[in-house]
RNA sequence: GUCCCCUUCGUCUAGCGGUUAGGACACCGGGUUUUCAUCUCGGCAACAGGGGUUCGAUCCCCCUAGGGGACGCCA
């Protein structure tokens, strides 16, 4: 059975690089009738804070992302893995090393400056100096031949063994470090296959060699190209690595979001709306891009457009209202209009903005509208008149019509004044939707405010 | 600097030796809506460059260029 995992280090939030590679893993378990654990890498004391370990959690389950099993916290495992280091330097297969930090900056400054790349020289490599306090294990890493693996994405990797040196396994405080631990964990949580970010290309190698020394069995592995900034860069704070959880809170739809996601890398023939259910049967390595992607507001807010207009009314109302607090079933003919402004939106927060006149006077001044004082004749004609038909939308529409021809006049000419003093704003449903929602009473008595000024 | 990965319209991508190089987003026009949006019809727009291999290269190989990544007692 396959098992994959998702292994954040919960020192910030989960942003959209990290979403999609926890959908992608998911997917693939999902697909393969598999598990999909997750894993908090958090031995790093200084910087891993629960509030992340909560926000990882909680954007996962917005995104419906469901964990087959408990997260597994790597610091609880610290001690089990110092012992598993210990016992490698028993077996000859790492070694104590005494290098002083001083000693290592330099090392290290001195192969920067000769053009060289930065590493470990092997130095206490073959002096077997006995392991105490204070001291850290060194993996003892192959010298000749190259390390390899078949990624499942990229195709065969190969990187010359020289190119690697004798990493840190156990550091001078007794705390394994994360290409250790994170190789440890994935044999204890018997990871099939390892799905992340390319960016882990080179620790790959490294792991798979540590597990070799344990005699392990080497997962198999997919690397993601990265996503990129729409900028071209790396994705930062300022351009597109938001905390998923603000996506929710900026009214996107998690199922928007979802199929946004998986359609960064993963294609299916031409079709470009997927449901995270068929998602789980058709997902597969073999159709994942090789090439990087940028990250795209445009096409998140298209998604999102789509996905609000699959939602009914009443699931509208309840989505804005969850998110906004605005009500439409507070308004007479709520369903009606928020299913207008959702064709328009990108969010639910956007429906809410563009709703206000359903739910407050927009109070408009006759002098505000710009146009000739003698036309408030007509208005209050209309509006006499309006006041004595049958409020139903094909009985206004009529009306309007013959309310047109009689007064010789272009629509414009009523309706850009009248939408404005009905919403206060240039643009909004049509003139005798407005009417229809807002009713008889509340649209005589916007536009008797206006006359009346 | 060394090593690794990547390169099809502006963007997301299809293509898996022979195609008028397809779709979607964005953009630009027409129609509908006498507003915006929606809807609809149409348009613009790409194989990074150079060598091979082959009867034939977007597709296979090499080089160059460009982009990204890795080189911590972070993960």
């Amino acid at each position: 059975m396959e098992i994959t995992r998702f292994a954040p280090s919960p020192t910030g939030h989960l942003h959209i690089g990290g979403a999609r590679t926890a959908l992608f893993s998911f997917l693939f378990a999902k697909a393969n009738q598999g598990k999909f654990l997750l894993r908090f890498e958090d031995t790093d004391q200084e910087r891993s804070k629960d509030e992340y370990v909560d926000s990882i959690l909680k954007s996962l389950e917005w995104m419906k992302i469901k964990l087959d099993d408990d997260p597994v916290y790597q610091s609880k495992n610290i001690a089990k893995h110092k012992e598993l280091a210990i016992e490698l330097y028993k077996k000859g297969l790492a070694y104590a090393c005494d290098c002083s930090e001083e000693v290592l900056t330099k090392m290290r400054e001195e192969q920067i400056a000769k053009k060289q790349k930065p590493k470990y020289n092997g130095l206490n490599r073959d002096r077997n100096i006995e392991f105490t306090d204070g001291m850290v294990l060194r993996f003892k890493f192959p010298i000749a031949g190259e390390s390899n693996f078949k990624d499942l994405i990229l195709g065969d990797i190969a990187i010359n063994n020289k190119e690697f040196d004798d990493f840190i396994i156990l550091r001078s405080d007794g705390t394994p470090t994360y290409n250790f631990s994170a190789a440890v964990d994935d044999m204890d949580m018997n990871i099939t296959t390892v799905i992340r970010g390319d960016d882990h290309i080179t620790n790959t190698l490294k792991q798979i060699n540590v597990l070799a020394a344990l005699n392990a069995k080497i997962p198999s592995y997919a690397h993601l190209p990265m996503v990129l900034a729409e900028s071209g860069k790396r994705l930062s704070k300022r351009d597109g690595a938001d905390d998923i959880l603000d996506y929710k809170k900026n009214g996107y739809l998690s199922d928007a979001l979802v199929n946004y996601l998986v359609r960064l890398g993963w294609s299916y023939g031409e079709e470009e709306i997927f449901s995270l259910k068929k998602l789980q049967e058709i997902f597969n390595l073999n159709d994942v891009n090789s090439s990087p992607s940028k990250y795209s507001q445009d096409l998140l807010d298209w998604y999102n457009n789509k996905y609000l207009n699959f939602l009914t009314s009443k699931e509208l109302i309840a989505k804005v209202k969850e998110n906004s607090g605005v009500d439409f079933n507070q308004i007479d003919n709520g369903e009606l209009a928020i299913s207008l402004l959702a064709k328009g939106a990108n969010s639910l927060n956007q429906i809410a903005e563009e709703s206000i006149y359903f739910f407050q006077e927009p109070h408009i001044k006759f002098d505000s509208l710009n146009i000739d004082a003698n036309k408030k004749i007509l208005f209050s004609e209309f509006s006499k008149r309006l006041r004595e038909i049958d409020f139903e939308k094909n009985e206004i529409e009529r009306y309007i019509k013959e309310f047109l021809h009689a007064n010789d006049l272009k629509f414009p000419e009523l309706g850009k004044p009248l939408r404005i003093i009905l919403t206060g704003k240039e643009n909004a449903p049509s003139i005798s939707e407005l009417l229809f929602i807002l009713g008889k009473e509340t649209s005589l008595k916007r536009i008797e405010y206006t006359l009346n000024d």
